[in-house]
DNA sequence: TGTGGAATGTTATAACATAACATATTGACG
DNA sequence: CGTCAATATGTTATGTTATAACATTCCACA
């Protein structure tokens, strides 16, 4: 199968976190894994399908894609962005963690950062509501430093 | 128009943050804040399509409603919850704010939320990576206090 | 009372996601 | 090695969410 280019580290990386829970990063797998890390930006399922398609000419189905980006998003590989619907490559894959995301509206870019304090803040807040929380959804839509310069000067 | 009974309280709340934008919260309009209102948990577009088709006993377009939303989203009586695709009516209608919100995964009842404090922190981490920015989602999800109360004793 | 902007109606389609079931691949184990 | 069970993939169809393009109606205001 044709995949795009992936950093032996970057693969590294993936097959430690596929092998820490017995998960298998099949060929499939790791092609939508690389293609994404490839593109550089969130990428909706269907454009995924669309370059998957263009790099191994051949036709796949949404259903497959979606499979392998459950996987990933499972193995912590990939995350969801929920206001987007759009999938984007881990960031910091050599451990598990909660993110939280800065969506730059001009350009697309996407940071994706990790707060503790936040993290903290968040549960303080359930708590005074009698919430036990499970997981945290945080995407901060605004303009990314390059875009926020480019704008008044 | 066969609508469903809204507060005479949740009306005038709405009639005047339309009447300060000049916007106009027509019965149409109406109908759909008040189906909304009525039915106490959040509400797919699809959803409330087919609760305003039984109430009024008609076909209604899903632009129609999505339309509407939108109306309502801008006067900001209406939220919508990026990581269900729902909607869900405003709990503090009476001032504009950013919100936060406590999904239940177990019986699906949302708590709408105002921390400062959250607010002020998302500031100063975008902040440090930056960022200027726009709004922000936030969405925790994990168990209510009677849902948490009801697993393990 | 006409007229222009806002709102709604109508039809069609795009974009996102999953169901149900068949087949193939893998790896553990006798 | 063979075979069985589990996992992964393929195929077809369908369900769900959201918008496009254009016609018509409503309503405030000159």
């Amino acid at each position: 199968m044709k995949t795009a280019r992936l950093a032996a580290k970057w693969r590294k990386l993936a097959e430690g976190r596929c092998a820490d829970k017995g998960a298998r990063l099949t060929p499939a797998r790791l092609a939508a894994y690389a293609e994404m890390l490839a593109c550089g930006r969130p990428l909706s399922a269907y454009e995924l399908i669309g370059l998957l398609e263009q790099r191994q000419e051949r036709k796949i189905a949404p259903l497959t894609v979606y499979r392998h980006l459950d996987f990933l998003m499972q193995t912590g590989l990939v995350h969801r962005l929920q206001s987007t619907q759009t999938f984007l490559p881990c960031d910091h894959p050599d451990h598990a963690h909660e993110s939280q995301f800065l969506l730059c509206s001009s350009c697309g870019h996407v940071d994706e950062v990790e707060s503790r304090g936040l993290e903290t803040l968040l549960s303080e807040i359930a708590d005074q509501h009698g919430f036990r929380p499970d997981n945290a959804v945080v995407e901060v839509k605004g303009l990314c430093g390059s875009c926020a310069d480019g704008e008044q000067g």
